[in-house]
DNA sequence: CTGAAAGCGCTTACAG
DNA sequence: CTGAAAGCGCTTACAG
């Protein structure tokens, strides 16, 4: 390993000029200059990024913190997070914490970010109170996405526009019997996203007369085969909805599955709509509401930048930024009006 | 920020008997033990990571380098890998690298390694040779998943038997006209997966006697859209192949959204099978060939593990390690007899 | 068992 | 413009 004393004894001069030269905040004579980066390329130095880190106080590295991968949201934001970061100079700390916590198990522990990251991109993971208390006293520059935190600044969508836009959707095709799929009982109180989307689908139903069957209004762990498991019953029950709305693409993907496997098909005998427009969406030919992943991604790393240039806490003084994001229906093959309702194509 | 200095003070040690407690490679005495514990629980004391690594030489993070998240088995072996490495007391710096690299644009850097981590698992991602060469320089502990880098320990899959186990199905199911999704054309030089499956595939074919159709053998970027799009008119071509061996579950997602634009019923008219055993096939009633991705994770971290105990570089005696793991038929209802050969269920 | 001291590889005022 | 020196917060022989 070469060192900056190397190259300063190669350019015969202090290390304190190649550690100058190196990152140019004052002035260095044009020659040295030359002889320093000469010396430097000759001995392919690379500076050690924990003493830097150790001299300055700062790491050039931010944690991410994801509640698990293999969902499309996380997979999708967690790569325009780490490109945008990189490009900044920064690298990332990727952590993927079980979620929800199980009981004994601390997931969070101060030695995870103290000292060791400048930041924090918290990617709606739900905390518990005394992880909150703990991410308090970390005083880190940190930003939420999906999730608020309180005091930190937060990205998300509008989740409750993102419902309302698949209901009235299903709503104008004439749809009134629809099940909803993505309700979170345990955690609701803690996860704004399924909270406000279900709120959404009952607050438009109701305004528009139509009834909401609370047997169709269901609880599902978001992913794909646990939505089918619950759709089955309901869509071989009488009466069936005539449609489904899941919070989720992977949840909606489960649905298609659950039909293909009763011989419904859709959207002849049963709509299906999504909302995300996960990679699969449209080659699958499910309709959805579409929420930009990237644009979050982007927008959550540069309000974390902005923290980070203000130092540690930020600025107290200032409100707490909250982005957020509007949504566009994307109505594909999966959504057509109801059997009895419309006699669509012949 | 309470440093050693501060607990030191308290306990009313030096910070050398501060450090030894903590760390207790050696003998301290129970008493003064005690003393130290309390004053660093009462701080709240984290010892900075920084300086631990400048003063010890180990960074306790390793990098893992991947081409992207989106992808299935990424997302699902970097979960693996993260908790496994998290676990065994290291932290996971992430890098989404672009695949293939841009001609301009130099991906790998120096700076991105070197004294910034202990080891690298490196996800498949092919490099060109100035970038192995770099990582040859490097000379840190490394192990590959997927594809082989000649000096690394490598965990992956029999790729063949993998194709072998797909194509048997399809064969003894009596399907002929066989098509095939995954070859990969500009970069099948780097990376063996591609290759070795549409190999295998051929050579199952031949060695049945069944005919290789080459304009059924498909480029295709193993994103599902590619896929579908691929497919399209080939599905609708005459003859048209009876079943659709695609090299990975993503890929046979996307023909089974063809199929569906198509009209073409699976498995009546068109048998489909994948490779992976992603999340979503079993809900889709995808037949495929299972991998087992998180023994793969484990498995690399393990190797890792060991490499960074023998220190950099390993020990340059023994073999590279190759650990090949199998893989196992799932059929489920996308496949059955081609419609002119078995006249299957009524 | 414990402390003083050197050293890890940088950065950053402070003089000059 | 440039160098000597202190300091960042630890670990690790070396003495005792």
């Amino acid at each position: 390993m070469t060192t900056i004393a190397d190259v300063a004894k190669l350019a015969r001069v202090s290390v304190a000029t190649v550690s100058r030269t190196l990152h140019g905040s004052t002035r260095v004579d044009p020659r040295t200059r030359e002889r320093v980066l000469a010396a430097a390329a000759e001995l392919q130095y690379v500076a050690s990024p924990t003493a830097t880190s150790l001299a300055s106080g700062r790491t050039h590295v931010v944690a991410v913190v994801a509640p698990m991968m293999s969902r499309w949201f996380f997979a999708s934001i967690v790569t325009t997070i780490e490109q945008a970061l990189r490009e900044a100079g920064y690298h990332v700390l990727l952590m993927v914490l079980e979620d929800p916590p199980r009981p004994q198990a601390s997931r969070l522990s101060p030695e995870m970010f103290a000292k060791r990251v400048d930041g924090i991109i918290w990617l709606n993971v739900l905390t518990t109170p005394e992880e909150a208390e703990l991410l308090g006293r970390l005083a880190l520059p940190m930003v939420c996405v999906g999730t608020a935190i309180d005091t930190a600044p937060t990205v998300l969508i509008d989740d409750r526009a993102a419902a309302r836009q698949a209901v009235s959707h299903l709503l104008h095709l004439g749809h009134r019997e629809i099940a909803y799929l993505g309700t979170v009982a345990e955690t609701s109180a803690h996860m704004s996203t399924p909270a406000a989307r279900v709120e959404a689908f009952r607050d438009a139903l109701v305004a528009a007369g139509a009834p909401v069957r609370e047997e169709w209004v269901l609880d599902v762990d978001w992913t794909a085969a646990a939505a089918a498991a619950a759709i089955e019953p309901v869509l071989r029950g009488i009466p069936a909805p005539t449609a489904v709305l899941a919070a989720s693409d992977e949840m909606a993907i489960g649905v298609l599955g659950a039909a293909r496997r009763l011989g419904l098909r859709v959207p002849e005998e049963v709509s299906v709509i999504g909302i995300d427009d996960h990679t699969f969406a449209e080659v699958l030919g499910l309709s959805t509401v579409r929420q930009d992943v990237p644009a979050q991604g982007r927008a959550a790393v540069s309000l974390l930048l902005d923290a980070m240039a203000l130092g540690q806490g930020g600025d107290p003084g200032s409100p707490v930024a909250r982005l957020e994001l509007a949504t566009t229906l994307i109505p594909r093959g999966t959504t057509a009006p109801p059997p009895t309702g419309g006699d669509g194509a012949g």
